[in-house]
DNA sequence: AAATTATTTGCAAGTAATTCGCATTTAGAT
DNA sequence: ATCTAAATGCGAATTACTTGCAAATAATTT
């Protein structure tokens, strides 16, 4: 398994000191499934970790895009690796379940709407998250 | 100007009654040509308006889908009318100017993102917006 | 392998965004 | 005009996140 030694030199490539906060940090978004909260991220640290340790970390690896934010509307962030293959979000506005959306039909989104813009030279990410109502929140709802 | 009429029959569809406040804060939105936050929203009122019935106010019409939240990544919720011609943003990552996406090549989404789906049964809303760097950043940065 | 130094951490305190409790007011039904 | 559930205003509370600073440490230099 070498997601320790990778972990480590993407720190370092990015400036950063492979501290064992921020291999754990990693460590902790790698595993999951689903995009984790500041908070989410240190109830699964084994070792816990100090709050502002973690955000600060989430911000730094933000900044170099490491990670990506993505907004479920819990009124608090979520972070994911950005190193995954592209997908976007489904979010249950009930109970707040989410699923993986891997092909939604668009391509290049990004040079179509650059192309139509007349303030902006270069688009870095774009977010795309579905709201709805899961199946299971649906059945409750019915009786 | 049916203006006023209207949004108070927005209102009582919704089965709110149709306040002063609430009268004020969708007028105020209607006015403004880029997603508010809760502060923008106050500070445009002619006569003020209490920080907790506005956050009241955002939450009850997001509720009933007469306002939909926006996610600029500015640390804070923002908020437009969601009866607008359907579009999205483009967000600059360094100045926070907005621009308005109508077209981006994307048809039925939520249809085949539905279709693909597993747990859902419903898609009510999308979010899509795209950051990047607005061509007065781009300028100021080269020198 | 020890010394050095710029980063990073942990803690406590601070700030921003949003919510809540409750007494008072008010829109709209009767 | 009266009544009542819903809405408001106020302050306090909570949540999410940030900051200052002294102590600790990763990684470089010797």
């Amino acid at each position: 398994m070498r997601k320790k030694e990778d972990h480590r030199s993407i720190l370092r490539k990015s400036g950063y000191k492979a501290t064992p906060s921020r291999l754990a940090i990693l460590g902790v978004m790698q595993k999951s499934k689903s995009p984790m909260s500041a908070q989410e991220v240190i109830d699964a640290l084994p070792r816990g970790a100090d709050l502002a340790t973690v955000y600060r970390t989430l911000k730094s690896l933000k900044e170099k895009g490491i990670i990506k934010q993505i907004d479920l509307r819990h009124n608090h962030a979520h972070y994911e690796l950005a190193n995954l293959a592209e997908h976007h979000h489904l979010v249950c506005m009930q109970c707040g379940k989410i699923e993986d959306v891997h092909h939604c039909g668009i391509e290049d989104v990004q040079g179509i709407v650059l192309k139509g813009s007349k303030h902006f030279s270069e688009i870095k990410q774009y977010a795309l998250e579905f709201y709805g109502i899961c199946k299971s929140c649906a059945r409750k709802n019915q009786s």
